[in-house]
DNA sequence: TCCTATTATGCTCATGTCGAGTATAATAGA
DNA sequence: TCTATTATACTCGACATGAGCATAATAGGA
């Protein structure tokens, strides 16, 4: 408390309220856009705020016409490499990651919507890895390494294979912010550059996006991943009555990769997270599934998780 | 984008940054203070700055004299329930987590540290379930529960229990957060009420702290006890050398409970988390000690993280 | 010197969980 | 009736986990 703490202008800045909404249609994530794909929602937080949250609802429902349900904060953001003049405010974005039914990303226009793998193509491994790997960022990658001072270079073509499971490595669906900022660094992507803007451009290395947005996209990708395995957020995205196979092409799309489908409904059946609702359908194809719905008692009882340390007895 | 973006003076808002720095000195866990404990190192985020990061740790360090190694970003709050009149600015919060070893904690004086406890009595179970949950938060929350509505009644015990883990339930070190929020909801922590200022009275329900301090502390907490679990974050708590029951006694101190010990060391070592330094010590009592060192090639291994997914093949 | 308290470490056992795969059941449509 | 397609039930081995028993080294007395 040494220094002037106090209500100055030198101080003042600008806070940005700005959302990663994600669905599942037609079996593809998706995520809510404006300005034909080309940046989230966004808009700044005001004094007519009740709260963050509250300033961005009222955000994405006046830009997009989608009233949000579930939603959690993702990061803060300070604005990359924008350095201010010393007359404009600084801007602080505050993300957040919102999760909507696929029902309500159909009653709109299919615009609203701009698939992940456009942004990312990298990131859908679920037919078979992506050809951008092998094909475009293989190559630029390791010439991005191969291009800087010895010390660096085994680093960097390390850094780059662990993060595309290059080299006969796994491949992890949750780096998906880490991959994105390694390509931002090896100056692969369009935001990295200051050339023209050539937004539509459909390439291997994705659509780009206004400012940083694309990498706040990855930012709520990243930790989508990561909690669908140990939260049950999923049924966010799901009608209320599903299939087990309807369950788990959800999760596929989110992940970018396939599932073991025996293995997965026993996954789900063993931590009781949907009940039968004793209905079933003819619509998938072969023999009638059984129709599932969530099991709401679980939000309760999951709020108490799960541990991982050697606890002592009592 | 449909209102004013502009850069008037209607959306400045005041940013703060404000640090959780915790450490384990003597078997305790402490948290970085200032104002003789009663507050958090804290100030704005200025022009100079330049990023949230580097500004956090210039106040920190400003304030408290220690410099800070590993940081992550924790949460970033709206002032709770400061509404402020129409020419105030209003305050935005951003939350970060710190991690210090116990060598830097002792250096400087005793003072700037205060014990995670003090501030939250009710969640160190290491000896056992701490007295004043029975004997003072148990019927206050009860009190609580019943002087409501008859509706809300039910659901408030059951948040209680669940929370606090009565009537059997199992204790969840995770919730520090949700069990904070739960006493400030039912006005039982000093915070929430506006009588006089008794900050130093040691009581059941813990030392206060200045305006939402302690619910950023609990915050953080929560984080590091989910983490510890997942990731080997543990060891920047730790000196270079360490004896496996020193390494235990410091997770025992973070979760608030005990750990099965050779379980403990079993997981240790099957992570390959440490390797042994050769050398060995008396000082612990016993039997000597072997005397070990965190592995640091499983920073790298360690970003390629698991999954919980049942992955198909290739 | 031998006994005891104390800490360190090694091992076992029953139970679970997970990755992989085999086998069988119901449909629709040719 | 045959075939393609999806749904569901089980089995097996490898490995992780919770709980404990047993043994090894020290220091400090009796």
């Amino acid at each position: 408390m040494k220094q002037s703490h106090g209500k100055d202008e030198r101080h003042a800045v600008k806070v940005e309220l700005i959302a990663v909404v994600a669905a599942v249609a037609g079996g593809q994530p998706v995520v809510l856009t404006i300005g034909q794909g080309s940046a989230l929602p966004s808009g700044p937080f005001e004094l007519g705020h009740r709260s963050l949250q509250a300033g961005l609802r009222e955000w994405v429902e006046q830009q997009t016409g989608h009233p949000l349900g579930y939603i959690e904060q993702l990061y803060t953001f300070a604005d990359r490499d924008r350095i201010s003049d010393e007359h404009a405010l600084r801007a602080i974005s505050i993300s957040y990651l919102g999760l909507a039914r696929e029902d309500s990303a159909e009653g709109r226009p299919r615009r609203d919507w701009g698939s992940w793998y456009g942004y990312f193509p990298w990131e859908d491994h679920r037919a078979a890895p992506p050809p951008a790997i092998a094909e475009t960022l293989t190559p630029r990658l390791k010439n991005w390494a191969e291009n800087s001072g010895t010390a660096s270079r085994e680093e960097r073509w390390h850094r780059a294979a662990l993060a595309f499971g290059l080299d006969g490595r796994p491949w992890n669906d949750e780096l998906v912010l880490q991959r994105y900022e390694l390509l931002y660094e090896a100056g692969l992507v369009a935001e990295a550059l200051r050339g023209p803007d050539n937004a539509h451009e459909p390439s291997a290395l994705g659509r780009k996006m206004v400012a940083d947005h694309r990498r706040i996209l990855a930012t709520g990708i990243a930790r989508l991943r990561t909690k669908i395995k140990y939260r049950p957020v999923v049924f966010e995205l799901m009608p209320p009555f599903f299939t087990l196979l309807q369950l788990q092409r959800t999760v596929e799309a989110l992940a970018g990769r396939l599932v073991h489908k025996q293995n997965f409904r026993r996954l789900i059946e063993q931590q009781e997270l949907v009940e039968d609702t004793g209905e079933t359908t003819t619509e998938t194809g072969g023999r009638p599934a059984k129709l599932f719905r969530f099991r709401p008692a679980v939000l309760m009882e999951r709020t108490v998780a799960g541990t991982k340390l050697p606890i002592a007895k009592a």
